[in-house]
DNA sequence: TTGTAAAATCTTGTATACAAGGCTGGACAG
DNA sequence: CTGTCCAGCCTTGTATACAAGATTTTACAA
């Protein structure tokens, strides 16, 4: 009945989101209103609303009077998400062990089965895909959508920085083998395991988040104000 | 040597969202741009970009070409979202358990005291506002600003449901006995313990949420999809 | 009277024009 | 040579005008 009804602004946001989620548009890079305008065809308009809807996602910064640009943080702040994060993901796990129905549970293992392949010929990039769908079922098994976009609003936030973890040679594998702990402990039914495991997996603890940060271009991150 | 830089959508914002948030303007009331344009005297466009940021918020629903209205929710939604907040101030009571100074102590003892004092008087409204400086309070103890930012956002959005909660008689004694609870555990360092009195203490289990639905007016709510 | 359909009106979405604050560069003084 | 200040330009912030979709009203027919 309705096949389009585009909101020019909407497919904006989204575009820019993807490009800086990609890393096409890395942190700290400037959002010139103009020149945005002028390379996607349409004017000014849409792109200040684009771009404020990125701001209050935490994507881009936008300092008055002074324009956009993508986000940056300090190491701190970075520490801090990724706490944030930790205990989102981990409650996710804990409830998606109290609350997955029998299908999800099945999604689940076949969710990690795809992982164990990808992981083991070592296609760090599909594995990455992968293992977002991992956590996007572990998400969906909550039945709560509240949460579940909460925490995927986090996870993308934190996308453009967590794209280097996992290039190190090993870190997939052993990835799918955190992976397999919240996967045995959900389909237990046991919660408490279940969220200890993920925050394992995600954990700033650890040499997983030295490994990250080593890893970062300088300019992803900007000096520490303290 | 700055004492003004106004950005006028910013400060829109802030009053729209006092607005919202005093219930001066209740979930699924209409937000005409115009109307709104006319009411602050200024022009439409950083109307727009003020709804956009609170629709970002959460805080206002945009549907494309129908126009803005304060966000309403399902009962549904608002057991997800209640949910979620207890956990993410159960997290905070935790780690503010393990991390707060001596002096952030003191003045979590201070507020609380001043708390007493209102709850014995019996003064509901002042009680709430007590209440709020009591969770910043243990925000500012996660020493976690990004923690205290999502917190505090969680709170914000709910806050037009909250009101309704404490206003019921011996509501408030009720209230700082669990805080009171919060509180020992805090002084003691003890994080699970601080966890599970403030998960106690916000959580949706047992009468309070049934209370909270119960007294909502009902346009507040709109009715279950499924 | 009631239902449908079309037109008028009103609202939002987008573009453009204008105003105002910040940045860059150069000139001048120390 | 270096630092400061001023001027011009460039970017963002705001207002207004125009286009397009949605709602309402009204007319007409069953």
């Amino acid at each position: 009945m309705k096949p389009k009804a585009a909101p020019l602004a909407r497919e904006l946001r989204d575009r820019l989101e993807g490009e800086i989620l990609s890393g096409q548009r890395p942190p700290g890079s400037r959002l010139d209103e103009s020149k945005l305008a002028q390379h996607f065809g349409v004017s000014r308009t849409p792109v200040r609303e684009a771009l404020r809807e990125l701001a209050a996602a935490d994507l881009v910064v936008l300092r008055p009077r002074q324009g956009a640009v993508v986000a940056t943080v300090t190491v701190t702040q970075l520490l801090h998400m990724f706490e944030v994060m930790a205990e989102l993901e981990s409650f996710c796990a804990k409830l998606a062990a109290r609350r997955m129905s029998a299908e999800e549970r099945d999604q689940l293992l076949q969710v990690h089965e795809d992982c164990r392949e990808l992981a083991e010929k070592g296609e760090a990039h599909a594995y990455y895909d992968a293992n977002r769908c991992f956590h996007e079922v572990i998400y969906a098994g909550t039945h709560n959508t509240y949460l579940e976009e909460t925490t995927r609003n986090m996870r993308n936030r934190l996308q453009p920085y967590r794209r280097f973890q996992l290039h190190h040679p090993g870190r997939t594998m052993k990835s799918w083998k955190e992976h397999r702990a919240v996967v045995d402990a959900i389909l237990d039914g046991n919660a408490e395991a279940a969220a200890k495991a993920m925050s394992h997996h995600v954990t700033i603890q650890g040499d997983v988040f030295t490994d990250l940060i080593s890893a970062l271009p300088e300019s992803y991150v900007h000096a520490m104000t303290a």
